[in-house]
DNA sequence: GAACTAATAT
DNA sequence: CATATTAGTT
C-alpha cells in the first residue's frame, strides 16, 4: 500500500497534497483523457487513475491517522481518559467511502491499529447520514470509487448533492473514470473550481473537444501530455488551453501551476470586491446583521471559539479567501466563446424547438426562444441573456444571407436556412390597394409560421416588434411612413402598429410557451448578478475559518436528517 | 414582472 | 467582430 503512488512522479504526488490542502486542481480521463484530478477550495471532485486513487486513500488514512493522534493528545491533556472513542471537530478528516457504496470507517481498536469496517449500501448512507447530522463541520474526505462499468446512478450523485448541500460538508473527493461524467461535474460546479488539469496521451483526438467543453467556465485548463510539439500546442491554446506542460510533471512546474491558482483567486476576489462594492451595498448590511445574528449564537455556545481553532490547521495556506467576502466567487467576466461544441448545441435546440420548421407542423408549435433554448441546451453557467445575444447575431447572420441570396423579393422563403425569426422587410408594389392606403411595403417573417388563430383561446398571437428604429427601417426601405410617431412610444404607435397588423393578413404567430419542455437542468435566473450555478455557495468552502465557524455556530439548518430521505 | 427583440455598448 | 448589456415592448 505504502508503494502504491511511488509511480507517480513528484510533481503529481504533489498536486493531489495540494488538492488535499484545498486547491483546486482537476484532471479528467477516458480511455486516453486518464488520470483526472479535480480539486476545488469547496468541493473536490477527482477523476483520477487508480494508484492516484490508492495514494489518496493511503494519504486520507494518514491524515485521519494524524489527527486522530492529536484529538488523543488533546483528550490526553484534557485528563478525559474515559473516553476512547474518536472525536470529530472541525477540520477534521473522515474518510468515509472506499468502493462503491461500500463504507469504509477507520476505527481505531484496542491495539491501537486502524480497521475497516464495511457496510451496504442502505448502512452507507445512513451511516453518512448520521455522520453529517453528527459532525457536520467535519472536513470530509470522500472517495467514491465507481462501479466497473463507468457509470454512477444519479440517484447516488443526488443523494450525494443532498447531503453535501444540507449539511455542508466540503472538501469531498470523488473518483469516477469517465470524463463525460467529470464534465458534468465541473461544469455543473464550474464556478466551485480553478485550475482544470487534464492528463492526455498522445492518441487522444477528444482532447481538444473536452477543453472547449470547458472553454468558457472560469477555470484555468492546464494540459499535460506527453507531447509538447508545436501543433500540439496550438490546437490546445485555440481549444482553450491555458497551459500545455510536458509530462512527467516537476515540482517546479507544480509551484508555477499553484502561482497560477493564487493569483486567478486574487483576480476573481478583487473583481467580485469591485463588483460588490459598485452594486451591493444594502447586501453588506445583511451580512453584518448576520454577523450579529451569529455572535449572539456564538455567546450561548462556549466550545465553538475551541472547534473554529481546530480548523485552523489549514489557515498555513498561502492563500485563501478573505472573510469578508461573503460570496467567494464571482460571476464571470469572461465572455462566453460560441465554440463549436456549443454552437452546435444551440443549433440543436433551435432545430428541436422548431425553428422555421413549418413541415413538420404537427402539434410541436414553434417556440423558439431564448430561454426554451437554455433549457433545452441544458449548459450549465449559460445565461438567457447569452443565448438571446447569440440569437440575435445568428438571426442577423441569416437575415443578411437571404438578402444575398433572393434578390428577388418575391421568393417567400429562403431554402436550407436554419433561422427564420427575424423579420425581414419585403418591399413589393401594392397594386389592389387603392391609394387610400398608401401601403409600399408589407412585413414578411421569413421563416416564421404566418400568422395563426390560437382555437384555444382565440386569440392571435404576439407579433413582432416594432420599435422606432425598426420604423425608420420601414421608410428607408419603403420611403413611407407607416405611421406617425412625432409623440415617441405609446399608445398612438400601438394603434398604428395594431391597425397594420390587423388589415394586413400578413401576421406572424410567435409560438406556444412551451408546456412541455423539460427545464429538470436549469432552474430560472432570478438575478443575473448571481447565476443559479453561483449560488449556495456561501458555507460551502473550506480555507475560510470565518466560515467554518459559523457553520459550527449556526444551528439553524440543523436536525437535517428529517429532510433527507433515504428509501 | 418576466421575457422577448432591437439596438447599443464594450 | 463577437458578446454583453441596455432599452423598448408585449
Amino acid at each position: 500500500m505504502s508503494t502504491a503512488y511511488h509511480s507517480h512522479t513528484d510533481g503529481e504526488t504533489e498536486l493531489v497534497k495540494m488538492c488535499l490542502e484545498g486547491y483546486l486542481i482537476c484532471m479528467t480521463g477516458e480511455h486516453g483523457l486518464s488520470g483526472c484530478l479535480w480539486l476545488s477550495y469547496g468541493v473536490t471532485l477527482t477523476t483520477i487513475s487508480l494508484s492516484i486513487q490508492l495514494f489518496l486513500r493511503e494519504l486520507a488514512i494518514q491524515v485521519l491517522k494524524l489527527h486522530l493522534k492529536r484529538a488523543q493528545n488533546r483528550m490526553k491533556q484534557q485528563g478525559d481518559k474515559g473516553r476512547s472513542e474518536r472525536t470529530f471537530e472541525v477540520g477534521d478528516w473522515v474518510l468515509l467511502k472506499l468502493q462503491p457504496h461500500r463504507q469504509v470507517t477507520l476505527r481505531k481498536d484496542k491495539q491501537h491499529k486502524f480497521s475497516a469496517k464495511y457496510y451496504g449500501p442502505y448502512k452507507f448512507w445512513k451511516g453518512l447520514e448520521r455522520k453529517m447530522v453528527k459532525h457536520r463541520n467535519a472536513v470530509v474526505v470522500y472517495v467514491l470509487i465507481e462501479c466497473t462499468n463507468g457509470t454512477l446512478e444519479d440517484a447516488t450523485w443526488e443523494r450525494l448533492d443532498e447531503l453535501i448541500k444540507n449539511y455542508r460538508a466540503f472538501n469531498i473527493i470523488t473518483c469516477v473514470y469517465q470524463s463525460g461524467a467529470a464534465l458534468r461535474l465541473l461544469s455543473e460546479n464550474s464556478s466551485k473550481f480553478d485550475l482544470l488539469l487534464v492528463d492526455c496521451s498522445i492518441d487522444d483526438v477528444d482532447i481538444h473537444a473536452f477543453l472547449r467543453e470547458t472553454k468558457n467556465m472560469d477555470v484555468l485548463s492546464i494540459v499535460m501530455s506527453e507531447q509538447d510539439d508545436d501543433g500540439f500546442i496550438i490546437n490546445a491554446f485555440k481549444s482553450g488551453a491555458f497551459l500545455v506542460m510536458k509530462k512527467p510533471l516537476t515540482m517546479e512546474a507544480v509551484s508555477h501551476i499553484r502561482q497560477d491558482v493564487i493569483r486567478e483567486r486574487i483576480r476573481k476576489r478583487e473583481n467580485h470586491r469591485n463588483k460588490n462594492r459598485n452594486l451591493k451595498v444594502e447586501s453588506q448590511e445583511i451580512g453584518t446583521q448576520e454577523n450579529v445574528n451569529l455572535g449572539s449564537k456564538r455567546k450561548d455556545r462556549g466550545e465553538s471559539s475551541k472547534q473554529a481553532t481546530s480548523s485552523n490547521y489549514k489557515s498555513n495556506l498561502v492563500f485563501h479567501w478573505s472573510e469578508d467576502d461573503n460570496v467567494r466567487t464571482m460571476k464571470k467576466k469572461t465572455c462566453v466563446e460560441w465554440t463549436p461544441e456549443l454552437h452546435a448545441k444551440f443549433i440543436n435546440a433551435v432545430i428541436q424547438l422548431g425553428e422555421g420548421s413549418k413541415s413538420s407542423a404537427d402539434n410541436i408549435r414553434s417556440r423558439c426562444y431564448p430561454k426554451n433554448i437554455l433549457d433545452l441546451m441544458a449548459v450549465p453557467g449559460l445565461t438567457r441573456m447569452q443565448v438571446a445575444s447569440h440569437l440575435q447575431k445568428c438571426r442577423k447572420e441569416k437575415w443578411k444571407n437571404d438578402e444575398k441570396l433572393s434578390s428577388d423579393f418575391t421568393s417567400k422563403r429562403a431554402i436550407g436556412r436554419k433561422f427564420g425569426c427575424m423579420p425581414s422587410i419585403q418591399i413589393y408594389q401594392h397594386d389592389q390597394e387603392d391609394s387610400s392606403k398608401p401601403i409600399g411595403f408589407n412585413l414578411s417573417m421569413k421563416g416564421w409560421h404566418q400568422k395563426e388563430v390560437n382555437h384555444m383561446t382565440n386569440q392571435t398571437e404576439r407579433g413582432p416588434m416594432m420599435t422606432r428604429l425598426n420604423q425608420r427601417n420601414i421608410e428607408q426601405c419603403a420611403g413611407y411612413t407607416p405611421f406617425s410617431f412625432q409623440s415617441g412610444y405609446g399608445s398612438k404607435q400601438d394603434e398604428g402598429f395594431d391597425h397594420i397588423l390587423t388589415d394586413t393578413t400578413l401576421d406572424y404567430i410567435q409560438p406556444d410557451a412551451g408546456e412541455g419542455v423539460n427545464h429538470h437542468t436549469f432552474s430560472p435566473d432570478t438575478s443575473d448578478d448571481f447565476p443559479d450555478f453561483l449560488r449556495d455557495l456561501d458555507g460551502n468552502g473550506p480555507n475560510d475559518n470565518l466560515i467554518a465557524e459559523n457553520i459550527a455556530e449556526d444551528r439553524s439548518y440543523g436536525t437535517p436528517a428529517d429532510e433527507v430521505s433515504f428509501g
